[in-house]
DNA sequence: GCCAACGTTGGC
DNA sequence: GCCAACGTTGGC
């Protein structure tokens, strides 16, 4: 089965691809977005590519690859009652919420901007360029992701 | 900091 | 099941 490809969005004042270089891996938790988790606990497979996406940042835009080393893991934060992302409707018995583990791959130059993003008719139909879309785990086509792999070069 | 768009909650 | 109110996301 051929990798498939993902975007995941992070503020990087809470977790940037810096600190991903330095962890090598983490665990993407705290998503608490049905239709993320969703992707997370059923459609991403070990070895998928996923864009490191830095929102409310200056500037928002693609920062790096990393690769999905493990998926569907139960997200403990939600678990965790001194966590801020404590969910009281998870519990052990029947957690609610899943993650998975990244690990990184690379850090662009430079940050390939959701301005510059938006300037290619190629892209037009990636969720991330939808008014309104705000969904922090996306799909990303193959095509769409040869595309931007290529503006990186 | 503002605010439009979105997802979730909860009263009915 | 509807939908108003609310909290959050995230670009600007």
């Amino acid at each position: 089965m051929n990798p498939q490809y993902w975007l995941m969005k992070s503020e990087p004042s809470v977790y940037s691809i810096d600190d991903l270089k330095k962890d090598k891996k983490t665990l993407w938790s705290g998503v608490r977005n049905y239709q993320a988790r969703n992707y997370m606990m059923n459609e991403m497979k070990e070895g998928d590519l996923a864009f490191f996406y830095h929102s409310n940042a200056e500037p928002s835009g693609i920062a790096g690859l990393m690769k999905i080393t493990k998926v569907a893991l139960v997200d403990k934060t939600a678990l965790d009652k001194k966590s801020e992302y404590h969910d009281p409707k998870s519990t052990i018995e029947k957690p609610i919420w899943f993650c998975t583990e990244v690990q990184f791959v690379s850090k662009y130059n430079k940050i390939l901007a959701l301005t510059d993003l938006k300037t290619h008719s190629e892209l037009k139909d990636m969720p991330l360029l939808q008014k309104g879309s705000r969904l922090s785990v996306q799909k990303v086509s193959p095509s769409e992701f040869k595309f931007i792999e290529n503006l990186i070069k």
